[in-house]
DNA sequence: TTAATTTAAGCAATCGATTGCAAAAAATAA
DNA sequence: TTATTTTTTGCAATCGATTGCTTAAATTAA
């Protein structure tokens, strides 16, 4: 597994008896080569299978062409679509992703971070982990001057770009569809209330109350994770309460799932007694018998406007680090689990 | 964002008064430099807050301690869990990921192929393309002496690894499973015949009929695509038939969802009239409130070991490459769309 | 105290490509 | 034909870290 016996243009200049200099021009098509020699060095580096080492050019030129995305978890169906959105508006420009993972550890976080940091790549996309409350690992970046795009989960800190969903908004929108739906004693599943994202939700959804002269009670927020349990918890510490809800809004998707089977499992009909709105717009909402109505964050379009984001900073050679703070509307998708009106029109089943 | 002005261990050598080499000697604990020293040059490399330059250690190496994995897609659950797997098994080991995806495309994947090797990866990961016939691209990565591991979808070239599934046994367990529960037209819904998991689980649904002594029946194997759609018209097709199918085996868990919403459609009871076995284990396959029986394919693990025969095969340095093929067991996941058993115990519903 | 041995540190080449500056070659003008 | 300008090409340094070989320093033995 060594000795790769590679060409280097040092081989190609002994076999044409010139300099290394000048078949490292000719092949970077640089003007001051004449035509003749051009051609000669191009087709001699073809026959002769020669592959540009791009790490001592990217020793040379200071910039590696890779970038670095890390992410809590790569398997989940967002951050996956957000990293294929960065990629294809990437390669094009010639660029790689590494990719890391978090596992919503600070510390791994912090790790992953120093490690691409060594790496030298030229940029680093990330949206940060549920543990991260301290932000000296990521100013570390900033020292070295690498240019840095959060997406999704971001921490605020001057001069660094991001690229968010408008949670707020979307809180609202998801709130006011419900109430639309006729619902007035309106649930909401929130998610770890450290994270900026689902603070923004709370925010969007107590607006919308207020807004359309509904008291928030306290009583029906509940925390929840990412998992089914604890959506079917919450079920059930909310239907303690002397007045149960009528709709859940979720911050999450399996919270939702995990609301509605045991919403299910009490004989509760959905939509007609309680309305459920998840967020996240998980490929499962859609496939399910009673598809959920969730909130879509537009991953791939995301991905694809960091990655812009992150062009248009590079290209700025000299200028002051510019910050963009781009935030992206969600878009519900309204499904069976909460439109009772559709429910009216085509009673079939 | 230019003028990274890094510390290098010229630097340090510099404010210490001492050679570079030392300091790279000190650094990499290199036995011939006195404990005072290395002390010193660890101590003042921290304070300087110097990072190694990992691309000109890489050059000088010829390891860049990066791998490549292409994949169709990362945002498909399979292909992002076994990333998952590779990464967490070689992040200890202090590799880097970088992933490029074909789209299904031989062509992307070429180019992908070769833009990895540009990089100057160690080795590269990849589970090729529906449309890769041809393997000219391919064995490029061998001839530069690249280490290569195919996962699940491999092609079969000799001296190169594969981690894979036993799709011949999946097909054979999933079609023995149906038989079981008293099916006995059991239709297959095919995915791509060109390649070889496909073919492989066609020949285990055969074999498992043959050896239960029901005819095979051409007409009730459809070929579909990984699209909800496709499983739909397959059931459309199907229920043309003189003698309707009374199971469904498919090839792709978005297929016999398909299949299933179609059969609902019909008012086909499953799994009392039908039963249903998807492929892939998707997770939505465990969310529906009818949950679809399907096959694991042990993504993490896929990953993981993929990633343990890659270590294998650079730590025998000078040995001739070891072809190691590994096949995974399949694990079928039976849920109600094909369990008539359970049914008839807790009839509850 | 001097010679022999061990230990620590430095010199300089190397990995492969790029690029400012100088030199050579070719083209043009005188 | 010679001087001048323009094109081409080459020399050599550079990016940052590593390492074989040599030299200097420290330690031990004589």
């Amino acid at each position: 597994m060594k000795s790769k016996d590679k060409v280097t243009i040092y081989d190609i200049s002994k076999k044409l008896n010139i300099s290394a200099a000048t078949v490292s021009r000719a092949l970077n098509n640089n003007p001051k080569i004449s035509e003749k020699t051009r051609e000669l060095v191009v087709k001699t580096a073809r026959e002769m299978n020669y592959k540009q080492n791009r790490l001592a050019q990217a020793l040379k030129q200071g910039r590696t062409n890779n970038v670095g995305v890390i992410v809590p978890y790569i398997n989940r169906s967002f951050f996956s679509s957000v990293i294929r959105g960065i990629e294809e508006e990437l390669t094009p420009h010639g660029y790689h992703i590494i990719i890391g993972q978090s596992h919503e550890e600070v510390e791994i976080e912090a790790e992953q971070l120093n490690a691409l940091l060594n790496t030298q790549i030229d940029g680093i996309f990330m949206s940060v982990s549920k543990t991260t409350q301290k932000t000296d690992h990521i100013k570390k970046v900033l020292e070295e001057q690498t240019p840095l795009v959060f997406f999704d989960r971001k921490i605020d800190i001057p001069s660094v770009s991001s690229v968010v969903l408008d949670d707020y908004k979307a809180g609202y929108i998801a709130t006011e569809h419900l109430i639309k739906e006729g619902c007035s004693r309106i649930a909401h599943l929130s998610g770890d209330i450290n994270l900026e994202i689902y603070r923004n939700r709370f925010e969007g959804y107590k607006k919308a109350l207020k807004d359309y002269e509904i008291d928030f009670n306290p009583e029906y927020v509940i925390q929840v994770n990412s998992k089914i349990e604890s959506g079917m918890q919450a079920i059930d510490d909310l239907w303690k309460l002397e007045e149960k809800p009528d709709a859940i809004f979720s911050a999450g998707d399996y919270a939702a799932l995990g609301a509605m089977q045991e919403l299910r499992a009490r004989k509760i009909k959905i939509p007609q007694e309680v309305c459920v709105v998840g967020f996240s717009n998980e490929p499962f909402t859609k496939y399910m018998e009673l598809p959920i109505t969730s909130m879509d964050q537009t991953p791939l379009m995301m991905g694809k406007i960091a990655a812009q984001v992150f062009l248009e900073q590079v290209k700025e050679t000299n200028a002051y680090t510019v910050e963009k703070k781009v935030v992206l509307p969600p878009e519900l998708i309204i499904r069976d689990s909460s439109n009772r009106k559709l429910l009216k029109l085509s009673d079939v089943s």
